[in-house]
DNA sequence: CGATTAACCCACTATGTCAATAGGTTTTTG
DNA sequence: CAAAAACCTATTGACATAGTGGGTTAATCG
C-alpha cells in the first residue's frame, strides 16, 4: 500500500508544477488547492526538500519550488523518498534482512521479480505524465 | 509490502504441495519443516481453509491438504484472501471509499494502471510455478 | 525598525495493524 | 479412554500511520 505521506507528496509537486509563475509557492495555497492539512504538509514538504526535490525559502514570499523541471522527475524517486523503499518484501527492501533459507527460498525469485515491475513502473513515470 | 501473514501462507501452500502423499499434513511438520510458528500458522491456516484454498481435518490423523492441484491455484488468489486487497491506494483497495476530487484526481490513473498491473503479476503466475 | 508571512523544528498522540502468544474446546482415530 | 490434531476466543507488545500543537528562525515590506 502507497501510504497517504508518497500519494500527498506526488500532489504537491503536481500543484507545485502547475502553479509555477517564477516564485515560491506558500504551503497555505497548496494545502487549499489540494484540500490537505497544511501541518501534516510540512511534514512532507521538508522531506522533499532534504531529499533535493524541492526548494524553499523562508519568509515573506517565501514557500516551496521545482529544483528541476518536471519531466527531470521520476514518480519513483518521489515515492522511495517519502515511502522508504517501494520492495515489497523484507528480505529485499531490507539490506540487513537475514535469512537463512535465501539459497534455497522458492519465492525470492518471485518477489525479485515483482520488485523489479514496482521499480521499473513507477521510474518509467515522470512528473509530468501526470499534468 | 506484502506482509508475513501473505508470504507464510505462501509457504505453507508450498509445503503442502511437496509433502502431499495423499493424507493430511499436520500443522506442526509444517511449523517444523518451514521453522515458523505452529500458533500463528494455526490463524493462517484457518483462513486459508475457510477461504476455500485448503482443506482441515480435526482429530488423530488429521491436518491439511491441497483441495484442488497446485497448478489450479494462483498466486493472486492466496494473496488476496490474506492480505485483504492487493490494490496499492485506498481510493482502488476500498470500495466504500469516497473521494470528490476523483474526477479530475491526475494521480488515479497511474493508480489504476499500477493496479492491473499487480492484479496481472500476481494472478499471472500459479504455486505450480514455485515448486 | 517592526509587523507580517513564511518555512523550519521538536514533541506528542490517537488509532490501527502486524505478528504473534496463550489457553482452552472440540473432533477424530486407535 | 488417550492421544493428536484442528478449531476458537482473547490478548499483547511493538511499530507505523496520519496527523496536531506550539514555538523559533528567516526574510520581506512599509
Amino acid at each position: 500500500m502507497i501510504s497517504t505521506k508518497g500519494r500527498y507528496a506526488i500532489r504537491v509537486m503536481i500543484d507545485l508544477a502547475q502553479n509555477d509563475d517564477g516564485s515560491y509557492v506558500p504551503l497555505k495555497d497548496i494545502a487549499e488547492r489540494q484540500d490537505l492539512s497544511k501541518k501534516y504538509l510540512e511534514i512532507i514538504a521538508k522531506e522533499l526538500v532534504s531529499g533535493g526535490l524541492l526548494t524553499g525559502a523562508s519568509g515573506k514570499g517565501g514557500g516551496y519550488r521545482l529544483s528541476r523541471k518536471p519531466e527531470k522527475y521520476t514518480i519513483g524517486e518521489i515515492l522511495e523518498l517519502m515511502e522508504g523503499s517501494l520492495s515489497p518484501v523484507a528480505c529485499i527492501a531490507d539490506k540487513k534482512y537475514k535469512c537463512n533459507r535465501r539459497k534455497k527460498c522458492p519465492t525470492l525469485p518471485m518477489w525479485q521479480e515483482y520488485d523489479k515491475l514496482v521499480h521499473d513502473f513507477f521510474y518509467g513515470k515522470k512528473l509530468s505524465d501526470l499534468l
